[in-house]
DNA sequence: CTGTTAGCGCTTTCAC
DNA sequence: GTGAAAGCGCTAACAG
């Protein structure tokens, strides 16, 4: 910028007005400065700026794990909000809520590297404490999952009503015994689901699985093992819909004619397994735009008419695993 | 800092080279600076730092989607590279190239918000003069595709070698008429593979697609509709390999005992599909990591033992979608 | 061992 | 309309 003024025979402070727009600047002057931008290819130091501002332009964003599809879809959404604000984007990832790692962006937060975060996790909510200091000091939107007991702004989906469709289903097409494979306890929306099942299936019995296939084909066998009747198996992700599938058809049981299954999430390969899976669709790109969105509201400053909690529709698509329900023998 | 010194009776340069150690400090003037600095929770300012350094300490990663399984993993990769040099990642997605996505990050390098850039596109090469102009000013690694006429550090593996292995298994099963369904025209990656399988069957016809399941799809109704007689499928990703795959079976042909097929990549999907998918399998977490390390090296200068292009290995994994050929009707 | 001074590149009073 | 000057928070000479 030095170097510029110099050039156009003026002062950094004009120079620095004609970019902002910030007062008045003679048209000519102003023309000339800009020749003399786009001829030594000038673009202003970001961290100059920052260390100016206290703004950093970033948002970080904390994820379990970037490469699953479930935290790839939130971050492409809020990739896409963070591009239209003109902001960059700091993924870190928790590496399943490591300490280590999750201290990592508490101090991204702290030294100013990054404006705001947004915070994603499917593990349990251990971590409450900490995100709640956080959130009294620095902008700060939950994705996902809500925790009730802080008012942080968060962006959720209805979750319960989805897996209540779901359960209706199973209902309606007469089933009576049916099991969940659900995702960790103590996570609200899996208590959210484990509630619907209830208000329909009282006494379903429910294992715990942790969202991946191996949990879903694990619990699926020592159900097997243990010669438990059941017509339909209601699990809370895709990943351990089809690990609990592959298992019963392994154990020579057809889906549905045999057993239904139902998922969760409605991922890339639910329409890739045989038969292809009923599940619930919850939109993970949304939940990243407008939880990037709310994030870079706050920021501005702009409390925006909208709710500081988001609650997105979840849709239950009718697949080819599930079917009307077989006499128990 | 001002602060802590203040409250210390000492200078912000002795707080600072207690912090850096690059200087000693008496011990007892140190030991109650770090008390000072746990009670006041004081952390250095980012961006002060940079502007003094010149560093940002934060490395870009440039990929077409993030949300998409392959970049997804390349992400997870660079991360945990990034994450062991406590560096910070900002992930920029190109959305397939689009111009001013593009600009974007180039835009961050010049304004030093990133030190050094991870480029990952599976797209055409089109972008190489702006890249290569980019090379010559800010340290550059390519991921996953190796550009050839470029002297950029790069990370990419033996997918020639790869390729070829699973052609040959073909051949050994007895396969004389395969078709291909191959990646974009012109990208380094997908010549190679048409090189392995023209060596072997010389006049295999080969269509083009994009990567998506879809145009796999596509590719194979096409065939058929046309009436094109093969016994084997060579795909260059497994999405294609998969779209094919459905194609055939709605067609009422029967993977493997009417038409073998091989994918590439070995996605999570590979397992997921009935049958269980052939495919040459490639690291890309490691591709990721081994990105983030060659990058990181060059910016702290430490020239390394090692090459400046790796190539990492590729291995055929044998499943359930290849099986003999059975004689052309 | 420690302090003083001078910036890093920009924005922003306060003057003219 | 335009400049000079004072920092933003830190590090790095240069002196004690």
């Amino acid at each position: 910028m030095q170097q510029i003024a110099e050039a156009a025979g003026v002062s950094v402070t004009t120079v620095s007005h004609t970019l902002s727009g910030k007062r008045p600047v003679n048209p000519q002057t102003a023309a000339r400065i800009h020749r003399l931008i786009d001829q030594f290819q000038y673009v202003p130091d970001a961290g100059a700026r920052r260390l100016q501002s206290g703004r950093s332009r970033t948002i970080g964003l904390a994820v379990p794990d970037i490469s699953h599809w479930y935290f790839g879809r939130i971050a492409r959404g809020v990739e896409e909000a963070a591009y239209e604000a003109d902001h960059g984007l700091i993924v870190a990832s928790t590496a399943n809520a490591d300490p280590r790692r999750e201290a990592r962006y508490f101090t991204m937060l702290t030294t100013r590297a990054i404006d705001g975060l947004i915070y994603a996790s499917s593990r349990s909510t251990a971590e409450i404490d900490q995100l709640a200091r956080l959130a009294r000091t620095s902008p700060l939107v939950l994705a996902d999952e809500a925790i009730g007991s802080l008012t942080v702004p968060s962006v959720s989906t209805t979750v319960y009503q989805g897996a209540r469709e779901a359960v209706d289903l199973l209902k309606h097409l007469g089933h009576e015994r049916v099991v969940a494979i659900a995702g960790y306890q103590g996570l609200p929306s899996t208590l959210e689901r484990t509630r619907a099942l209830h208000e329909v299936f009282p006494g379903a019995l429910t294992f715990h699985g942790d969202f991946e296939r191996e949990s879903g084909s694990r619990v699926m066998a020592d159900l097997l093992a243990a010669d438990v009747r059941f017509t339909a198996v209601f699990a809370h992700n895709d990943y351990m819909a089809i690990g609990a599938m592959r298992q019963l058809q392994e154990a020579g049981l057809r889906v549905p004619e045999d057993v239904s299954i139902i998922g969760f999430d409605d991922t890339d390969l639910a329409t890739i397994v045989t038969p292809t899976l009923t599940t619930v669709r919850k939109d993970m790109v949304e939940i990243g735009r407008r939880s990037g969105r709310l994030l870079l509201e706050q920021l501005a400053g702009t409390p925006s008419s909208e709710q500081s909690s988001i609650l997105l529709p979840t849709e239950l698509i009718v697949r080819g695993s599930t079917g009307p329900a077989h006499p128990l023998t």
